[in-house]
Formats: structure tokens, C-alpha cells, sequence
DNA sequence: TTGATTTATTGGAACGTTCCATTTATAGCA
DNA sequence: TGCTATAAATGGAACGTTCCAATAAATCAA
């Protein structure tokens, strides 16, 4: 059973008695041969325990059909709810996406994709690690390599984007709580290394400025990324002389963090201070509070970026156009209005 | 400069003034070439723009460095923790794994295991998804390829494991519970088709009738392993004539969302209902109230597996020692005593 | 100087496929 | 029956490497 060496189309075609292009029809699943010939094939095909190597396949037909996805964080769910879009589309068009993860270094990224391309891949979906430049992704784009950026773009690249769109999730989510009656916010979170968190920022900022409040109210506190990142930005915003009674955060990891360091202050996300997250995770909805957060559709995005993928591998072009999706704001629980501001206007009403 | 079609040795050769065998030697890195000439080869290999075609080496060296991962869930943060410990193996090792995700379908399996042998993967590491059958890896298994399973094994496989001490877990968690005072202990979740849930529940049922609590005080509630299925199981078991005063759950998905149904009931995990997770995910500690959890090294047990797997494939064999690994458990602030049993005895003392 | 050794370099065959150009078999038609 | 048109099957070359055996160049011993 367990034959040492591998079997090959020449092993099939003795078995069936037939040329080893006549396998390599059938393979192919060619209309050009008889159906009992096929049948014959197939079943020899079965008993000398055969394995198609692609490898091989490759070699002759210059184009894989192995997609690969690069991720700079595979911890963060968020990531994990994009590959799941991605690989709907994927497993529809009968292809099997690699997964590589960068852990958000451009060393390892460097290492990822070239493996990636000795490899031979068709495509790439990636995500940049932080601090990535444009250069890393020079010898793919020569080499002709379909490349679209996933949720994060690189400052100066004619690579096409599939991301949410940022500035008006910001945006809405800003004058949620401005509408709610806070005049001190902060924006929570991020550095701006990353073109998404300058995205954001922008759309709190604007959505500051037209909606009258003065830039001094508007603190921005940079951090990581994480639930430790948020647990150290509220801590630095509370010890300031006029704290914010708000925060919109780079993400709901930092939301998270913001939530937590609230409780072990004594203080109730919501009522005591509103925060909202970005990206709605999942576990945003099942968080106690529940927390408002901007949704982005991740597993859609995901979805979009696969086609756009398969479109450009089929039109053999390594161009396409970006693709900004749409937001929305998820109200939920942890966001209730300022407290001085209901004092203020003691008949203003409730939370809603 | 974006040459169209890609360069190969043969190119490098004629740029560098030299033979193909000695463009395929500097690639290597072999001694035996003069420096002088290795210096002139890679100065040719840079300005060709050349890429290493790994396919074609692959079919005259009959052995590739792709290591693959298959997912049973890529959406469970415990896996990404569990890729990120191999990652950190695998990378010092120089080889980059791709990681494929099955979803828990074992259709999608098969086809993520087909097009990985094609690909020609030196070895697998694989969490199997549920309802694999022994036969999914019978023709890995008959071409020779390196197989370790980790976190779950299949019931009758003589695949290596790499696994927690699951029933071990379950014993210390549900000891502790029953030291804390509980009598009516339940365990939430899972199903009897993954032999992880007879191992853990298996710890549980030792646990009682060790230490004396009766089997019909002993419930236990079928169920999905994710936050949702958490939340039925406690409606079910608060729904019994005796409800339980504590759980144990499958794992921490599970408790999160056991911990979010008391909380819509009311009622405080920790004081009102004891809950203990497993697995012991970042997030559990913090969880509000923190979760007590069994932990089991998860990103230890993929560099385990990944050190298995290398050392698998560098003796050419397809047999290993199965590893199970040490757990214990974090006691935090999820589960608290048993009211009654306080009332009971009311100078018994503290939660510890 | 010559032959024996060592050091660097090279050509050719092989790996397992695909695809093109042929060949062979089958059927259709006058 | 012979001839063409169609269908089915085939052999050979090519793809980009590696590795072995062989050659060429340099060094050494006598």
C-alpha cells in the first residue's frame, strides 16, 4: 500500500494502459476523451494512491492558483473576521487562500512574502505591518503579482485599497457624543504612523470643529492599540485638570481597555463616562455594556477584497480601484449623556 | 525594468559570465565556489530581478519547506495564541508556515488537505475540525507526509498529539468548586462527538465522585462551544427544579457567555453563580468580573508541536511521542462560595 | 618539466507536468 | 469501395531547478 516513491502520471497511465497525456487530459477533466477511457483512468488513478503535483504543473503553465493572505495580527478577531469573508469568496471559486501572519513586523512581512513569491502565488491580500514602505512590495509589483491592500494602505503606493471608510465613521461617531451634550472628548488610542488612525482622527477632528467644540476640549491621547493600550489612556486623560467625560477610541481592543479601567476606578462605562469603540467586534455586542461602536463590515470588506483579487488575477492587470465601505454607527449601551450637561438642563430627558 | 517574463539561472549565468550550475551554487550557498565569483553572481541576481521558483527545485529535490497549519477555527482567539507559539519556532527555523482554515467542515478539510499535498507540504500540523474521520488522512499518511494533531485527537488515529491535560483541567476546576462549598455542579457545553468534551467532562465526573457529590447532583448541559451556546446552557440548567450553584465550562467562550446570561438575569457571576472557564484566553482576565479558568499554555503547546513537527520531518519519520501538557488553574474573581453553604455554616469564612 | 592532487567550474540528465503537432481509429459520405 | 472529416489518443519538447560526473585550472611533489 504505502508505495516509497510517489506516483506519477506515467505510473497512472501504465496501470490504465494508456499515454501519460491521456492522464493528464483526464486530469484536466479535457472533453476530448471517451468517457470509458476517463472512467479507466480515474480508477487507476485511485489504486496507485496518486497526488497531483502542482509543483510540476506550475513549472509548465506559469500561473498557480495559490492566493495568499498576509496579516500583520492574527490575535486581533478583527483579522480573523476578515480572512472568514475573504475565504467565502475564495472557497466559492474552488482556490485555497494561505494565511502568513506578520505579527506587525516588517522583518518577519519581508521573510512572509518573499517565501510567498518563491512559492509562486497568484495574488496577495495583505495588510501591511506597521512602518512598512512601499518598497517592501517593489519585487512582487515587478514581477507582476496582483497586490491589494486589506483595511490599511501605505502612504505613497498606486496599490488598490479596500478599507471602511474611516474619517466618517469618526465622523458619526464624534457628533453621537457631541449630540449627547459632552463638550470634553478624547480620541483614544493608535499612533500616527498608521494611515488609519490619521483617517480617524481626522473625522473626530472635523466633526469637533463643526460642531463647535474648541480644539483645547479635543484631547487626543496616542497609545497602543491594545486593551492595555485603552487602560493607559484613560488613566493619562482622568489625571488632567479638565478630564474628558468622553472618548472615541482607535478600536475596540482600546475600548475594551478604556471599559476595564473604568470599573476598577468605581466609574460605569456610560452613565459615568461615554466611550465608543471602532471596528465592532464581535464580542462589542456581548460586552457588558454592550458597547456602541462603529461597524465596518469586516467580513464584507473581506468579501470585496476577494473579488477585486479574482477580477484582477483573471484580467491579468495589476491595477483596480479602491474600495471604500461603508459605516455605520451601532448604538449600544456604553455611551450615555454627560451628566453635567443633564444637570445643566435638568428636563433634557434620558439616555435617548 | 519590469521585465516581463521572469528571469531564471540561466539568465543570472549569462549576465554574471558564468554556468548555470554555478548560479544554482552561490544560490545554495555552497563553499565551493570562489568568493569573487559569488560576489559577481549576486550583483547579476539583483539586477535581473530575479525570483527563486521553489516549485522547480521542489521537483528535483523531492522535499519542500512548507509546513502547513490547519484550523479548525480561526475566529477563536485560542487558535491564533496557539499559530502564534509555532510561529515563534518555525520562523528561528527559518521556514514560514501558511495556515489554512477549515471552519469546523470537514468538506472544506478535505480540500484544504488535497490542496496542501499538492502543494507538496513537508508536514501538517492540524487541529482537526469536528466529524474528521480517521480516512480524511489516510493519503497524507500513505505519501509519508509528517502529521501532528494538537488540541484534539481523532478517536482511533495513530497520529501523534499534542493536547492539554484535559481531564486533569476539569478535575482541579471542578475540586475547586466543590471545595468552595457547591453541591449542584453543573458542566456547560460541548458535545460528545469531540473527544476533548469526554476527556474534560470525564475530569468532571471523577472530581464528583471523588469527593462525594452525587451523580443526579451532577448536571450536565450539551451545547455549543461559543458564547451563545453559554448563554442556552444556563437558561436550561436555571430552568431545572435544583439548578446548579456553579459550572464548569467547556471552555472560556462558553463561561463569557454564561457570565453575560446571569448578568441579564441579575444576577453576579462570582457571588450569585460560581463559573469556571477553560482554556484560559487573554481575555479572561479581563472579564469583568475576571474569569477563573484552567489554563493550558496555549502558545507553549504550538511551539511544542512545531518542535515535534521539525523534528519529525529532519529523521524522516511519521511517528512521534504524543505530548500532554501541564495545566493549572487561575483562580480569579468568576466563582465565589455557595451561598447556601455559607448560610449553612455561617463562620466558615471568606471567598478563599 | 611532468604527473598527481586539489580547487572551481561546467554540461547533461532528471524531476512531473502541459501543450502542441501528430498519429491512429471511427464515422460519414459519395 | 475509397476519400474526407471528426474524434480519440499519443510522443516529444519544454518549464526552472539540482545533482552527478566530468572537465579545466591551479597547486604541489618529485
Amino acid at each position: 500500500m504505502a508505495s516509497r516513491a510517489k506516483a506519477t502520471i506515467f505510473d497512472i497511465a501504465r496501470e490504465a494502459g494508456v499515454s501519460k497525456s491521456t492522464v493528464s487530459l483526464v486530469l484536466q477533466g479535457s472533453g476530448l476523451i471517451r468517457p470509458e477511457t476517463a472512467v479507466k483512468v480515474r480508477k487507476a488513478i485511485e489504486d496507485v494512491g496518486y497526488v497531483y503535483n502542482r509543483g510540476a504543473a506550475n513549472l509548465r503553465k506559469a500561473h498557480s492558483n495559490v492566493i495568499g493572505m498576509v496579516i500583520n495580527d492574527l490575535t486581533n478577531p478583527f483579522f480573523a473576521e476578515l480572512a472568514v469573508g475573504m475565504e467565502r469568496v475564495f472557497q466559492s471559486a474552488g482556490i485555497v487562500p494561505f494565511i502568513a501572519n506578520t505579527a506587525e513586523n516588517p522583518v518577519r512581512q519581508e521573510e512572509v512574502l518573499k517565501s510567498l513569491m518563491e512559492q509562486g502565488v497568484a495574488g496577495l491580500i495583505v495588510s501591511p505591518a506597521r512602518g512598512t514602505t512601499p518598497a517592501a512590495f517593489r519585487r512582487l509589483e515587478m514581477a507582476g503579482v496582483p497586490i491589494v491592500f486589506a483595511m490599511r494602505r501605505l502612504p505613497e503606493s498606486r496599490i488598490p485599497v479596500i478599507t471602511p471608510d474611516n474619517h466618517r465613521g469618526a465622523y458619526l461617531a464624534t457628533a453621537h457624543l457631541i449630540g449627547k451634550g459632552h463638550r470634553q472628548l478624547a480620541f483614544f488610542g493608535g499612533s500616527s504612523d498608521l494611515v488609519v488612525y490619521q483617517e480617524r482622527l481626522g473625522g473626530f477632528r472635523e466633526a469637533c470643529e463643526t460642531l463647535g467644540i474648541a480644539a483645547r476640549d479635543a484631547l487626543v491621547v496616542e497609545g497602543e492599540t491594545s486593551r492595555r493600550g485603552g487602560i493607559a489612556c484613560l488613566e493619562t486623560a482622568l489625571a488632567m485638570a479638565e478630564p474628558p467625560t468622553a472618548a472615541l477610541c482607535f478600536n475596540d481592543a482600546v475600548a475594551f481597555g478604556v471599559m476595564l479601567a473604568l470599573r476598577k476606578r468605581g466609574l460605569e462605562p456610560g452613565p459615568d463616562f461615554a466611550v465608543v469603540g471602532f471596528d465592532d467586534v464581535v464580542e462589542a455586542e456581548h460586552y457588558m455594556p454592550a458597547l456602541t461602536s462603529v461597524a465596518v463590515d469586516t467580513p464584507g470588506l473581506g468579501e470585496r477584497a476577494a473579488h477585486v483579487m479574482l477580477k484582477m488575477i483573471q484580467s491579468r492587470t495589476t491595477r483596480a480601484e479602491d474600495h471604500i465601505g461603508a459605516v455605520n454607527l451601532v448604538v449600544r449601551e456604553s455611551c450615555g449623556p454627560d451628566r453635567r450637561a443633564l444637570n445643566r438642563q435638568p428636563g433634557k430627558g434620558g439616555p435617548l
